[in-house]
DNA sequence: TGGTTAATTAACCATTTAGTTAAATATAGG
DNA sequence: CCTATATTTAACTAAATGGTTAATTAACCA
């Protein structure tokens, strides 16, 4: 994982940053404002943490202000996942034609579901086999 | 990291996994034929558990077919993080409005850099002294 | 100068991630 | 039944992630 794309949605992977962005989209504020609605959560140096993943993937800047520093939202990485998503935007914008076929799909897959089940037990009886590399002694 | 969007973003946070979702954009295809560009960068087992990472986004779904596992993109998960990033829409589409600003601000840091690139020199003839707490003995 | 607040860094630790190789399972077919 | 192909699982390992506490740096202010 090294690519601009990778560092953004892994920026964006984790519910403490993302609550940090949702923080800063109401203006620049600084880190320890910033923290505090986490410091129940977590001590001060984890918040610096996330906050330097963030930096890292450009989605926030920090600048200086005395001892303070004011962090900013940076949407341009946002902008370039937001393009990367677009390409499969035909997946998910065709709900309404695809919905009935969908249903067949789930119906489908459940009367499969069941077959298998059926078979498992079958072949419980006859006894399951463990999976797998055997432990090295 | 445990709902569902973090796992969404989780999961599209690696190249490969990005790049076995684009192979999936162009329709249904079994673990093997998947897996080929991949085989000269890891193992079949490494292509398994980046696809068990997309499925547990709910990002690919495998049916069963003989000893084969045709794979399917499924979109929905990818509309949910759309959803998401439509909130910091506005953050990205001012770009025109904000390119001046924004360089104004570039300029500023290059030069409030440089002032201290200085003050640490200065600094360093004097002796600059470690961060952080001490190696515990 | 000394104390206080703001923020970062270091050292450490547990868990997760991403890869490996070897072995096991699943199915088809001679 | 035996064998080949497709896929998964197990066991293991190295590195990354996400957290901690203690120490350090930076700047303000009385």
């Amino acid at each position: 994982m090294n690519d601009q794309l990778s560092r953004t949605f892994q920026a964006l992977a984790d519910p403490t940053r993302r609550a940090m962005l949702a923080k800063l989209s109401h203006g620049e504020i600084n880190v320890s404002d910033l923290a505090k609605p986490f410091l129940k959560d977590m001590s001060l140096p984890a918040v610096t943490k996330h906050l330097k993943v963030l930096e890292n993937a450009g989605l926030v800047t920090k600048t200086r202000d005395a001892q303070y520093r004011p962090c900013k939202l940076n949407g341009t990485p946002l902008k370039t996942a937001t393009d990367w998503m677009e390409q499969y935007r035909t997946f998910f914008e065709e709900s309404l034609d695809r919905l009935g076929e969908y249903l067949k799909t789930v119906t489908a897959q459940e009367k499969e579901a069941k077959k298998k089940l059926n078979t498992k037990k079958k072949k419980t009886a006859k006894g399951i086999k463990s999976h797998g590399r055997k432990k090295q002694t």
